[in-house]
Order: C-alpha cells, then sequence, then structure tokens
DNA sequence: GTAACAAAACGAACTAGTTCGTTTGGTATA
DNA sequence: TATACCAAACGAACTAGTTCGTTTTGTTAC
C-alpha cells in the first residue's frame, strides 16, 4: 500500500516527521496549559503520535517543555529582530503586532517565569542573549541620540517590554478578555504603546 | 487544666481559627505553584490542619483557590488604594513598592490570568471594581491638568501597571532572579519606573 | 466544681480517578 | 533485517475528595 499523504498532485507535503508533529503539539498544550497543568496523553493524541515516540524523543514531561521553550524563545527573537533597526517607538509596535498575532509566546514566557525556575538550562543562555543583543541596540540608538541617553539601556528595554505587554497583564484588561478582540481596541491600545516609548525617549 | 496558649504572659495569641490557617496556607501554595501545580495535602499540613477540615469549609480546590484571589484582590486594592490620592508618579513609586515587598499579590494575578480563565466568580467584579476606581482616579487627574488628558484613561492605567511590572515579566530580569533583589538594583528600577511615569503624563 | 452536650478538630485510612512513564505486540517501510 | 511507528495496556505513584472513630474545647446546667 502506497503512502497517501498528499492526496492530490500537490506538493509532497513533507509529512511532517513525528518528532516535529510532537513538538508542535506540546507548544499548544504547554502554552495553554502550563507545565503543570500539561497532559502528556493530550499532546500524544492531538500529535497523532504515539506516547511510546513522545518518549522516544524526549526523556521527561520536563524535556518536552524545556523544548518548547527553546524553540519558541527562538523564533521570537528572531521575529523580534525584524522590526528592530530603526526606532525604539516602531519596534515596540512591532512588538505589540507580534504579541497580538502569536499570544503563545508571551504565555510560554509567563509560564516559565512561574514554574520553570529550575529547567531552563538551555534556554537561559537563550535568554541572556536576546536580552543583551536588545540592550545593545538601545545602546546604539542612543549614542545615535535618537534616544534620551540618560536611561539605562537595561531599564528602558524592560521598560519597552512592559509596555507593550502591559495589556496582557493587567487583570481587569486580561481577564475581561475572554475572546474578545476587537479590531479597533487592539489599534488604539498599539497607538498608545507606541507614544509611551516615544514619550519615554523624548 | 488551664489554657496554655500563651505560655508566657504574652498577649493572648488568639490561636488562628482553623479555617485562617488553611487559607493562608493556601496563599503561599497557590501563588507558588499556581492551580494546577498546587497539592491540597501540603496545604493542609502547612496550615497544621487536617483534610477533613480543609473539606468541611471549603468545597472543591478551585474553591480556595477563588477564596484566595478574592482576598489576594481586597488585600492588594486597599494597599494600592493608600498610596493613591497624590501624583500619578508617586502612585506608581508606590505599587512598585509594594510589588517588591508583597511578590505574592503579582505572582496571583499570573496565576489568575493564565489558569483561573474560568472560575472567577466573585474575584471578576473585585477586579472590574479596582479597575473602575483607577481609571476614574486617573480622569480626575486629567481633569486637576496634572495628567496629560489626550491619553486615554484606561490605556493610561495598564501602562502604569505596565511599566511597575515591567521586570517581573521581562523574561532576563524575571529569570536571573535567582534570588538576587540587590537593595541597589531595586532603587534603581523604583526610580526609572518612576520616571518613566512622569514622561508619560507630561 | 462537675456532669452533660455539641461543635470543632484530628488523623488515619480509604475510594476512585488520574498521570507519568514503560512495555509489549504488531504493522509498514526501506 | 532493521528502523520507525502505532495502539493498547500496564504499573506505580500520586491526588482530590470522603469517611469514620476519637479527642479536644467551649458552653450550659446542675
Amino acid at each position: 500500500m502506497k503512502r497517501v499523504d498528499s492526496p492530490s498532485g500537490l506538493p509532497p507535503k513533507e509529512p511532517a516527521p513525528t518528532r516535529q508533529r510532537i513538538l508542535e503539539a506540546a507548544r499548544v498544550e504547554f502554552a495553554a496549559y502550563g507545565l503543570a497543568g500539561a497532559r502528556i496523553d493530550r499532546i500524544a493524541r492531538n500529535a497523532s503520535a504515539s506516547k511510546e515516540r513522545l518518549y522516544a524523543y524526549y526523556r521527561h514531561k520536563a524535556d518536552l517543555f524545556s523544548a518548547v521553550l527553546e524553540l519558541n524563545l527562538i523564533e521570537f527573537a528572531s521575529a523580534v529582530e525584524q522590526g528592530a533597526g530603526e526606532s525604539l517607538p516602531e519596534f515596540a509596535g512591532a512588538l505589540y503586532d507580534h504579541s497580538v498575532a502569536h499570544p503563545e509566546y508571551l504565555r510560554m514566557i509567563d509560564w516559565a517565569n512561574l514554574e520553570g525556575q529550575d529547567l531552563i538550562n538551555p534556554p537561559l543562555a537563550l535568554i541572556e542573549d536576546f536580552h543583551a543583543e536588545r540592550v545593545r541596540a538601545v545602546i546604539a540608538l542612543q549614542a545615535s541620540g535618537s534616544v534620551d541617553a540618560s536611561w539605562d539601556p537595561d531599564h528602558l528595554n524592560a521598560l519597552v517590554f512592559g509596555i507593550v505587554s502591559c495589556w496582557i497583564h493587567e487583570p481587569a484588561a486580561a481577564l475581561a478578555a475572554d475572546r474578545a478582540p476587537d479590531p479597533a481596541t487592539v489599534a488604539a491600545r498599539r497607538a498608545s504603546a507606541v507614544r509611551a516609548v516615544e514619550r519615554l525617549i523624548g
């Protein structure tokens, strides 16, 4: 019997090796439920894989969590560095857009923050690299004169991050958000975040 | 035989009714491990109470979580309204101080944000009340001319919240914080947060 | 004071369901 | 044959929640 992965004449559609399907399913699961709340059986089922395979590729649940976190950090960093060059307000806007389009990334970071304090062996280095690069970018902007040089670049970086993600963490905004993105609100918030950063650097 | 609650001549030391000891232990447990990660047995043990008593006072685990969240929100709101009146930067400073002295409150809010989306029956109203009050305060400050009136008060409120808590959520700062508060850093961050808010309202 | 009573609490065992991680037997592919 | 895989099941530990007999504590009446 032949493989029927691509029924029509469509491109081969690389059948997504089992390992990656598992990682992808784990990504969804961990972002939604965190480490303690995630269920291995659910990950395997959603990956259309067997648990036997899951444990063939990842030793522990925490191992898989760590792999997801690592992948997320890499993708997040690369996505962020796209809209990085120009100005800090533009960067904030790009970051905001990304967080709206892909909330899983910030969720995963929050989970790691709350319950992953121990199992951040490879991820930790990634975080530090990413952070260092961002701080370098801020320093460069300060040197170029477009950003107030009296700010501690480390602090300014954190502030931008905090401003962009404020609606995700502010209780009223976050809990009221039972499936109600509302394009107009999103746009208005984006504008406020950008404006806030503009004021900071002025 | 006489009561031997206070061995020495110290004040009676109201022996903390079981129910409250349970609530207090649950507070610590949930703030540390979240809803899914918390262990009922551990709560009972740390409360020096029996599980029988725990379930006599609270129906479910989620019930207890909800009670903890509610208590936290009430205390947080009242603590916050202390340093509320004056200026927005001062308010931000007070909020920052509180978050440093009592990180459990923001942790609990984060947990609720991530995994408590369903069980926020009484808490939700509290959050909305607290939010409404904060927004009113911002509007008053705008009317008095001390805060730029062109800001959406709702947004400004969220921004202040995001600025104050940015070091809690920024990955590098949060994960690097393996028991390293460092008074000087804390003070510098506080100053930056206050300064950031000053720039926003100017 | 003390006997009687009830509420609050203890503690230990127990139920029933869940969950991680492992194993086993079997199929398909190269 | 060897590798990758699956479906199913299993075991052991864990967990929420319950039950029950006993003890402590506070109150009320005598």
